[in-house]
RNA sequence: AGGGCUAUAGCUCAGUUGGUUAGAGCGCUACACUGAUAAUGUAGAGGUCACCAGUUCAACUCUGGUUAGCCCUACCA
């Protein structure tokens, strides 16, 4: 028997096949039963558990799991090692977050031991939820062996690829990994330099509104200026602007374009009113001055005034000219003075990146916080302004702290953050806090060195973990050359497969073209340790590649210096710090004391994964390069390119052959979805009350994966209601009837399709084009398209037109070759759709498999036929097989139901009911091809719109009118501009016009004085009409019905009413299919003549043993047609 | 600021190499149909294919520009 069931309950299914899925393990026997030596290689993105699954989450695992799911029933081997992503500052962050500490405690409250500890016991905190989210959204990967990036093997793998990164050379000699100073994005708040990739993080960049100073700059009268000055007394500035006022005290020098041109103005201090001589580029002498003012007389000016008068006195400076210039500092940090400061710094210097777009075309340049202004002042020989350091007297301290904090020795400043965003909320919101820009500012223009004052709106960097902004601040970093590397990756990326393509060439493409240099040093904790040795002199240096050979140095250091160290157990930090190695000249090595970016974890798993080289070399050859990669767009400049770049550098090749980038799941109005807005979509919530299938089907159907995503519950129950619902009730009906026939599958026993009714070649036809479609979409990685095609076959060609044209011949009589050959039919349609449905719908699609399979298992596993396999997933995907597709026939068809259509049409036209037949239908006809194409589909035309017979009307019959339309495609080039009068002329043929071009093959038409001759294939003839008869058009087809009613008709159509009555009687009163009953009529007038003529029709369809007239009926009334009211009683015999 | 992508019905999306009636589903209205139905049919309402130019006999489609949204690039102070 095959399984019947009430309703549809997706939910329920899902957890009746997880548990199945478990007991039977079918995930790991479906990987296990493939061959080794034909595997499909899928890396998994590393998840951090230490936050939450989120809806997100189900669209990019869904992805991943379809097509290793898809390649799996194609016979491919597709091992799916899950991992962990457990280093980084999201955990750091909780952990500190967790112990109430900051950065600064770590060492002191807390030993880095402890610290280090405690983020090993947070990673892992989600980890049951997501095991969790993994079941129960299908999810196939394997959660017993993953790789966890904190492990020893783990790290000595990713200590090998820094190695070989250490060992590589480019041309000029450079090795790949270096150690540089440089000023980087660094994140106060996090404690950390950021790479580029992380500050190309979406949203990192935000706009925000700053408070912007023009500052006056102080000219001194020396032999370069004297050009500047009228007169001995003249205050001349030079105006400088910027939107870091924090940066001020660390100006050194102001950098001017040396091709620029520069005006003088004399003019007032708008905020002290005192007379000033200002410098700016002439081309910004607009935004600060305007014309109406010019020549105004200055007497009459009061500070706060709008109207600010000037005279320009000198124009044309170059700013070469300008070059040397000496100004005085503008705000003087006593402890940071120095001779050589003195001596070389606070002078204008050259620079070919400035420009007149904004501000006054003069920079403010202080080179410890921009990466421009550091290299300006390199190469200009202006020293770095900050305290002393004493071991390298060129690099002093700066005079912000790692904090963000201005250092102590700063004036009136000292001890505050630069940036309001780094002081606690609490404190930002206090009515009296002040941000030290600000503050700044107004010392400028209490003490007349402040031109303009006010609030700038732009974007700015900000840290994406802790949404704070960075800042630019001097480093001492490791970098990986990937610049060097650029060329090949492009090259390398050229060859990868992206879907979306313009991902790949666009976004990451044009990315590797303008690649930097990867800074890979995080100052943290709690990640993978530089495993580079210094000398404190930093003369010699060592990069360990292995535990070995740390051993090895170990072991010698332990000789040379009469130590007793040991390799550590753990190879985090601290215990890493405390090991001191020997160089070759006997000096004491350190290690430095950076973390690497995790990022560099996470490109490293294809290798580190299996502890490659040091064990597994064998696995690993056979797993590199992936064959396919799924995760968020997101990604895109973060796993992506760690992977591609650690691969391009390494091993000289891609990681991955195929990419595939979701994109973001927003809120159905299109909004992201974020905690604080209270429109987080709960995936658990969602899988438990729609169910996992409906819920992935709907992700991957709705819009293309790559797009974004609105999500909206109402979209996943019109795929549960159309789908699935629509799946589950073709089932239930095949298994109600199989149950009544006792039809059983047999695959040894099948009727050859061409025994088989043209709708059941029909249906198979269009199943197989299925097969070729969604294979050919699901090779391309199109899951939309092929998700979409699946919908199209089961609700338009499947139950829509299959089942409800074939209902009668399975509750009609006894078992048939016929019969039999609907079931077969209708069976292959639902085992093979299901299992098209199975890799993204996995549940319901075994669920089904199952259902259809388990009458026969027995008799399969022991002649071990295709449906031996206890699961859908363990199948072999159907071979397209073009034999059974036949196009004619699909075309025929198609004329079918659009002859049906139109004959329904009409009828609702003219209010006449599908259950009263009719006489005729007649099809004009414009060529005989047409008659035998139809005609093969004649008798289902007949029975589904309840016709008595069809014919043909041909040309001959002088019947048709025809109309004639300019096929514009092969007319347009001939006719040129005369088309349009062409179109309207032929629109105008008459029938006559039209029958002598087909006759004789050409006609000649005249427009504008121009002759054309117009051959058939011009004209696309239909036939309009059909006088005198009820007619509908449905582009070149055209269908009349014959509207006239005999009183055999009128008595037939009343007898089917009396049925379909009698059959919802049955219904009602939930009688069984089978059950054979006897019939009341009352005896009505309007029913005498139907129940005379079609008595044992009536009696046969409703399985009557008796069919009574009698003048008074127990049973109810029935409303017939016309208001007519009949009762009707009916009871089981 | 520059570069890219997108813009089609109330909503979610199709729309081939330019060719004359721009489609589907959902939702809405009305009427049917149903011995599988959380279905289905027919009909209706709903579109200036974002806007403006250009190329062409012909533009939703190709080109340029504008606007809006998104993404990317950028420490231009």
């Amino acid at each position: 028997m095959y399984r019947e069931f009430k309703h549809l309950h997706l939910p329920s299914i899902d957890a009746e096949i997880r548990q199945f899925w478990e007991d039977e393990k079918i995930f790991e026997k479906s990987v296990s039963q493939r061959p080794t030596d034909k595997s499909f290689v899928f890396y998994e993105g590393p998840p951090s558990a230490n936050g939450k699954p989120g809806i997100h989450h189900v669209m990019a695992r869904t992805v991943k799991d379809l097509f290793c799911r898809y390649n799996t029933l194609k016979g491919h081997r597709v091992e799916r090692k899950g991992g962990w992503d457990t280093h980084g500052l999201p955990i750091e962050l909780q952990v500190e977050k967790e112990l109430g500490i900051t950065k600064e405690d770590i060492g002191k409250k807390v030993t880095v031991e402890e610290y280090n500890q405690a983020c090993r016991s947070t990673v892992m905190r989600y980890k049951d939820l997501w095991d969790d989210v993994t079941r129960r959204m299908g999810y196939w990967v394997d959660l017993d062996n993953p790789y966890i990036t904190f492990e020893n093997d783990y790290i000595e793998s990713v200590w090998w690829l820094l190695k070989q990164l250490y060992e590589k050379k480019t041309a000029d000699n450079q090795r790949f990994l270096y150690k540089g100073f440089t000023i980087q994005p660094y994140s106060p708040a996090a404690g950390t330099g950021l790479s580029s990739h992380e500050l190309n993080m979406p949203g990192t960049y935000k706009e925000v509104t700053d408070i912007s100073v023009v500052a006056m700059f102080k000219v001194r009268r020396t032999s370069e200026s004297t050009r500047l000055f009228d007169d001995e007394n003249e205050d001349v500035r030079i105006l400088a602007w910027t939107t870091t006022p924090w940066t001020l005290p660390s100006n050194v020098a102001l950098t001017v374009g040396p091709n620029i041109e520069y005006a003088k103005v004399k003019t007032l201090s708008p905020y002290t009113g005192q007379p000033v001589s200002v410098v700016l580029a002439k081309d910004r002498l607009v935004a600060y001055f305007n014309a109406e003012d010019e020549n105004q007389p200055f007497e009459n000016f009061k500070v706060g005034d709008k109207k600010l008068p000037y005279q320009i006195v000198k124009q044309g400076i170059k700013g070469s000219e300008l070059v040397g210039v000496r100004f005085e500092q503008l705000l003087p940090t006593p402890a940071a003075a120095t001779p050589e400061l003195e001596e070389k710094a606070f002078r204008i210097i050259p620079g070919d990146w400035v420009t007149t777009e904004d501000g006054t075309g003069v920079v403010h340049t202080a080179p410890y916080f921009g990466a421009d202004d550091f290299r300006a002042c390199k190469a200009a020989g202006v020293p770095f302004i900050g305290l002393p350091n004493p071991k390298a007297p060129d690099l002093p301290f700066p005079l912000v702290d790692k904090q963000g904090k201005f250092v102590d020795e700063v004036p009136e400043f000292g001890g505050r953050y630069v940036k309001a965003e780094y002081y606690p909320a609490e404190i930002q919101k206090d009515k009296e806090f002040k941000p030290t820009d600000l503050l700044i500012a107004l010392r400028l223009k209490e003490d007349n060195k402040a031109f303009k004052i006010e609030k700038y709106k732009h974007t700015y960097p900000h840290c994406w973990r802790t949404d704070k902004p960075v800042l630019y601040y001097p480093l001492d970093s490791w970098f990986v050359r990937a610049s060097a590397a650029k060329e090949r990756m492009a090259e390398l990326n050229r060859t990868i497969n992206w879907k979306p393509a313009s991902t790949g060439t666009g976004r990451f493409g044009q990315w590797l073209e303008n690649l930097q240099d990867w800074n890979l040093s995080r100052s943290r904790y709690w990640g993978v340790p530089l495993p580079i040795w210094r000398t404190e002199d930093a003369e010699e240096e060592l990069c360990i590649e292995s535990v070995a050979q740390l051993q090895s140095e170990i072991e010698k250091a332990n000789a040379a210096l009469g130590l007793s160290q040991s390799v550590p157990a753990d190879l985090h930090r601290p215990y890493m710090d405390e090991i001191v190695l020997v160089s070759p000249s006997g000096k004491k090595m350190f290690r430095e004391l950076d973390l690497i970016d995790v990022w560099f974890d996470s490109g490293s798993m294809p290798y580190a994964q299996w502890h490659y080289p040091f064990e597994n070399q064998e696995v690993f050859k056979n797993n590199f390069p992936a064959d396919f990669i799924a995760e968020g767009v997101d990604q895109t400049r973060g796993w992506f390119y760690t992977l591609h770049a650690i691969a391009s550098m390494v091993f000289d090749s891609v990681a991955f052959k195929t990419v595939v980038s979701n994109g973001l799941v927003l809120d159905k109005e299109g909004n992201k979805m974020s905690k604080s807005k209270g429109n987080v979509v709960d995936p658990f919530e969602t899988i438990e009350e729609f169910g996992a299938d409906a819920t992935r089907w709907y992700m991957m159907a709705n819009a293309n994966p790559w797009d974004n995503l609105k999500f909206d519950t109402a979209g996943i129950i019109e795929v549960r209601n159309k789908l699935f619902g629509t799946m589950y009730n073709t089932y239930n009906f095949f298994a109600l009837y199989a149950n009544l026939d006792g039809f059983k599958h047999d695959e040894f026993n099948v009727l050859p399709y061409d025994k088989r009714s043209e709708l059941d070649r029909w249906v198979i036809s269009k199943l197989y084009s299925l097969v070729a479609d969604y294979r050919a979409a699901m090779d391309d990685y199109d899951v939309t398209r092929a998700c979409r095609a699946i919908e199209d076959f089961v609700d338009e060609h499947l139950s829509n037109w299959y089942v409800r044209l074939s209902r009668r011949r399975f509750w009609k009589g006894e078992m048939s070759a016929d019969k039999t050959a609907a079931y077969q039919t209708l069976f292959e349609c639902l085992l093979v759709t299901g299992q098209l449905m199975s890799s993204v719908a996995p549940f319901f699609s075994d669920w089904l498999y199952r259902n259809l399979t388990a009458p026969i298992k027995d008799v399969a596993k022991a002649k071990n036929t295709p449906l031996r396999h206890d699961s859908v997933h363990l199948t072999d995907l159907t071979q397209p097989d073009p034999s059974k597709v036949d196009k004619d026939l699909e075309k025929r068809m198609d004329y079918a139901q659009r002859i049906c259509s139109l004959a329904l049409s009409i009828r609702k036209k003219e209010k006449l009911r599908v259950r009263l037949p009719l006489q005729k239908i007649l099809l004009p006809v414009l060529d005989e091809a047409f008659i035998a194409e139809v005609d093969g589909v004649k008798d289902l035309i007949l029975s589904e719109i309840n016709v008595k017979h069809l014919e043909y009307v041909t040309d001959a019959s002088g019947l048709l009118k025809k109309g004639a339309k300019a096929n514009f495609k092969t007319l347009g080039a001939k006719l040129g501009k005369d088309m349009k009068e062409a179109a309207a002329m032929i629109t105008n043929f008459s029938n006559e016009e039209i029958g002598n071009l087909e006759k004789s093959g050409s006609l000649e038409i005249n427009i504008n004085g121009n002759a054309y001759s117009l051959t058939p294939e011009d004209l696309i003839v239909t036939t309009e009409d059909l006088p005198g008869w009820k007619v509908a058009t449905d582009g070149d087809l055209t269908v009349a019905l014959d509207v006239t009613l005999t009183p055999e008709l009128l008595a037939e159509g009343t007898a089917r009413d009396l049925v379909n009555r009698i059959q919802n009687i049955r219904k009602d009163k939930d009688f069984n299919v089978t059950d054979r009953v006897t019939v009341t009529l009352e005896k009505h007038a309007a029913i005498l003549d139907a129940v005379e003529r079609f008595r044992d029709y009536i009696k046969a369809e409703v399985l009557a043993t008796d069919l009574v007239l009698a003048d008074n009926v127990d049973g109810e009334k029935v409303e017939l047609e016309d208001e007519v009211a009949v009762g009707i009683e009916v009871s089981v015999n």
